[in-house]
DNA sequence: TCTGATGCGTC
DNA sequence: GTCGGAC
DNA sequence: GTCCGACGACGCATCAGA
């Protein structure tokens, strides 16, 4: 038999329902409460339900089974098993104060005790529960007097149902969220005192409470609603920047275990001869015990999410930590204030007047930092490095903090928070030089240490801020076209001069500086500047198509779209560049066409770059084995291997801008090149823009040709950089589509942190019967689909298969819509899925409905 | 020296 | 590349 | 309509660890 163990076996005690102590055993021997809860949450079949009243006593191999209740949540027990030598407790998680709907705790006196002691540091007092709960009703009262909205946020079970019986006490109507409402009922059923709950629709009424799960914090019905002020119930609200941690405006200690008097109150009781210690601060209460004359050892394994250990008395808290002024606080007050206001408006203020503030030094480097240019990126291993070099923790607890936060950023400040640090004040000028020394420092080994060594000399906040530029993750809601805003109101210009001036340049600190000094009408386009290609917005279907052209009189030109790589060519009097989509250099890449293009007359063209041999297009993935190599090396043999083509379609340059020119002369100036290979001029058709059968024709030929599909372009639009403009318009093949079967599930990151979001999905191999993955998809689903996703699969969850990925019950099919299918080795099938995304969640089919790998091989 | 994990940039 | 959500 | 941030597969480079 086994204890509360995390995979699936034979035979095992449940102590309680939490998630983190059940998985899916053959027979389960649980207390009858757990047991009703376990039906109800996970789905258990009863029949495999042993349960066990309190006291009362089974003979397991000769062993006295017997179950105590645990005090920990409804129905949590103890067991306590007596051999004929000696006796074992394991108390699974407990606490020793009585609440609203756990049974109050029993100790039998026991040889061995093996315990739980996530609160094991003597700082752990809890207050008593009646001052608490007095001050969650007072919050509840005061936020609803204020006309808003309070929301708790508490484990759907156990601690939700406190707050609901506190609430109710206090006279405050509540409503609750749908987990919090299922398991409020499965309490009722087995006769805990509980008013009926009342589930929280789409909307929340005015004047009542919300109690939701943690994992709610995200969700829409709460995120939407404005006017809120929300609350945490865990006892980790007695650490240091529990509040900042779950992104709440209080929190308050309401803990169902047990605090360390508590603690040592249990052992007391118990009287054993020999301690183990689980969960949370195991070593530190072992080494208690053991001070008091009592036997103790910690068995190792910090699995509790939550875990977060305290700071050491000799470490300066968080408040008692000086705060410099610097620069670079005033950029973290910034990203703070940016991130918590909604408005666009409110935003491009804040950042103006930031600008404003700016002297012309600072001003190109900070915009470029801001609007997420010109740092270069660190990843978050070499930040995780860095971060444990200054703080010396070990790498399990960054693993625990980071898998509640996942977010690198606000893992490096609530880590720093306990860190000896040592804050000054930093100017932009410092930080900049710091960005450069990263920039240039060779091998991830001195990046790790150069970084280590700021962020000793940072404020926490600071160290944030620094970790969020450098993942260049800002999420402050903000990019290019709002900071294009920002600096237009910074010195007074108009927004769409900014714009102008930075499609031309690519580089908003220029344009700033520019802009500050008047020089804006300086910034013109020439050869050798990379400027932002202009993008396609999608179209569904021919018919848009027709419709969005609207004109008998204007013809509709039409261009294959190749499945290349986008790239501009600039020719100038000393060499020619080629530029990828996002600016990037692609000279090393491609020397030979560089070395062909001296031939051109001085021009910018803009383009695709596609492989090309024998009289035949290659695919993209040829293609890319040219992309990404660092050595001129052997590009000789590659370039023979996989020769390329620079297919032009536009000319932005030829003599003089033609940016502001219509597509027609661009185009003229562009065939007047009388390009040669491997440079050509893509086809174009002049279509009649009524006729939708010939547009249907011109498609199909596109596709038969092996294109992507069509590029519609209005022949009298300029040139817009940078934008996915109305004025050309991209039309793709229909895609082909897959029922597949999830297989597992993994948590996302940012606004998708709380949910699994991410489908593993398979398909069926009809020659062995198993299930062969195929891809991973997210796409395609709304915020709602994946909450209920999110919900199922956490009821149909068969193992934890790594920190972030459960495998899950094969019960959900999904409509799986791709591009292409390939061989690939990524997956067991054999075969990927080129941009997958979810068509329809088919409820309707099941799991032997689903296609065949032998069918999905045929699509290749 | 090889391999797998990670980062980065292309679609 | 894909997509949904917010403004 | 437009921007933004959640995400997919693939290929090359780099680095830690076997």
């Amino acid at each position: 038999m086994w204890l509360d163990p995390h995979r699936p076996r034979p035979f095992a005690f449940v102590s309680h329902g939490h998630a983190d102590h059940f998985a899916r055993h053959q027979r389960v021997l649980c207390s009858p409460g757990t047991g009703h809860i376990l039906v109800k949450r996970y789905g258990v079949k009863a029949s495999k339900i042993e349960a066990l009243d309190w006291g009362e006593q089974r003979i397991i191999n000769d062993h006295h089974i017997t179950l105590h209740p645990a005090g920990h949540i409804t129905g949590s027990a103890m067991i306590r098993i007596e051999g004929p030598d000696q006796s074992i407790l394991y108390t699974g998680d407990f606490k020793t104060r009585s609440s609203h709907t756990a049974e109050i705790a029993e100790f039998p006196k026991s040889d061995i005790l093996i315990m739980e002691t996530t609160f094991g540091r003597p700082q752990f007092v809890f207050p008593p529960t009646d001052e608490i709960e007095k001050q969650i009703s007072r919050f509840a009262c005061e936020t609803l007097e204020d006309g808003e909205t309070p929301v708790f946020f508490a484990y759907s079970l156990g601690k939700a149902q406190e707050a609901l019986a506190i609430l109710h006490n206090a006279g405050i109507e509540t409503v609750v969220h749908k987990t919090v409402f299922e398991m409020t009922q499965a309490c009722r059923e087995i006769k805990v005192d509980l008013p009926n709950p009342v589930l929280l629709e789409k909307n929340i009424p005015p004047g009542v409470a919300v109690i939701a799960p943690p994992n709610a914090v995200r969700a829409r019905a709460i995120r939407s609603h404005k006017k809120r002020r929300t609350a945490m119930l865990s006892g980790w609200a007695l650490t240091p920047g529990s509040q900042y941690r779950y992104q709440v405006d209080q929190v308050f200690p309401l803990s169902d275990h047990a605090d360390y008097p508590g603690l040592l109150e249990s052992v007391e009781k118990v009287s054993p001869s020999l301690v183990y210690t689980l969960h949370g601060s195991t070593r530190e209460f072992a080494r208690d015990l053991r001070a008091k004359g009592i036997e103790a050892w910690s068995i190792y394994g910090d699995d509790q999410l939550e875990l977060l250990e305290s700071a050491s008395p000799e470490i300066p808290l968080k408040s008692e930590l000086s705060r410099p002024t610097s620069d670079l606080r005033g950029l973290s007050e910034l990203l703070e204030s940016l991130t918590t206001t909604a408005s666009r408006l409110k935003k491009i203020e804040l950042l103006s007047i930031f600008l404003q503030d700016c002297n012309d030094e600072e001003l190109p480097f900070v915009t470029r930092w801001l609007s997420g240019s010109g740092i270069t990126h660190l990843g978050h291993v070499m930040i995780r490095q860095a971060l444990l070099e200054v703080t010396g923790f070990p790498l399990a607890k960054y693993k625990t903090v980071s898998a509640s936060q996942n977010d690198t950023a606000r893992t490096a400040r609530l880590l720093l928070e306990e860190a000896p640090l040592n804050p000054l004040a930093h100017s932009f000028k410092e930080v900049a030089t710091h960005f450069d020394q990263l920039r240039t420092a060779d091998g991830s080994i001195a990046k790790t240490q150069l970084f280590s060594c700021f962020l000793q000399q940072c404020h926490p906040a600071e160290g944030e801020t620094m970790v969020r530029l450098l993942t260049g993750g800002l999420r402050a809601g903000a990019k290019e076209g709002l900071y294009e805003e920002a600096v237009a109101k910074a010195f007074n210009l108009s927004p769409s001069d900014i714009r102008y001036a930075a499609m031309l340049t690519g580089d908003l600190g220029e344009v700033a500086i520019a802009a500050k000094n008047k020089t804006l009408d300086q910034i013109q386009l020439r050869p050798g500047k990379p400027i932002k290609p202009m993008l396609a917005s999608p179209s569904e279907n021919t018919e848009d198509i027709i419709k969005w052209h609207d004109s008998k009189d204007i013809p509709l030109w039409l261009e294959p779209k190749y499945d290349g790589i986008r790239s501009q060519l600039h020719v100038t009097p000393n060499g020619a560049h080629l530029f990828s989509r996002d600016l990037r250099s692609l000279d090393n890449e491609f020397p030979e066409i560089l070395e062909a293009a001296r031939a051109l007359p001085s021009c910018l063209l803009d383009g695709e770059l596609i492989a090309y041999a024998e009289g035949k297009r290659l695919t993209f993935f040829d293609l890319q084995k040219r992309l990404g190599r660092k050595k001129i090396q052997g590009d000789l043999f590659l370039g023979a291997a996989i020769p390329v083509r620079f297919i032009a379609f536009d000319c932005l340059y030829a003599q003089k801008s033609l940016i502001d020119s219509p597509l027609e002369e661009r185009r003229k100036a562009l065939e007047s090149l009388e390009l040669l290979d491997p440079f050509t001029t893509i086809p174009l058709i002049r279509s009649n823009g009524t006729d939708i059968k010939a547009l249907e024709r011109e498609f199909k030929k596109a596709m038969s040709d092996d294109n992507e599909g069509l590029i519609a372009k209005n022949c009298l639009s300029s040139y817009q950089p940078g934008r996915r403009g109305q004025s050309w318009k991209k039309l793709k093949g229909v895609m082909p589509t897959l029922d597949c079967v999830v297989i597992a599930a993994q948590q996302g990151h940012g606004k998708r942190a709380g949910v699994l979001s991410d489908y593993t999905f398979a398909v069926r191999d009809k020659e062995s019967g198993e299930l062969r993955t195929l891809g991973k998809a997210y796409s395609g689903l709304t915020d709602n689909e994946i909450e209920d996703l999110t919900d199922h699969f956490q009821k149909t969850t068969i193992e934890k298969i790594s920190r972030r990925v459960v495998k899950v019950e094969p019960t959900i099919v999904l409509e799986i819509a791709f591009d292409k299918i390939r061989p690939s080795k990524r997956h067991d099938s054999g075969l990927a899925l080129r941009f997958p995304r979810i068509k329809a969640i088919r409820s309707d089919k099941s799991l032997d409905e689903i296609d065949t790998l032998q069918t999905a091989k045929k699509l290749v």
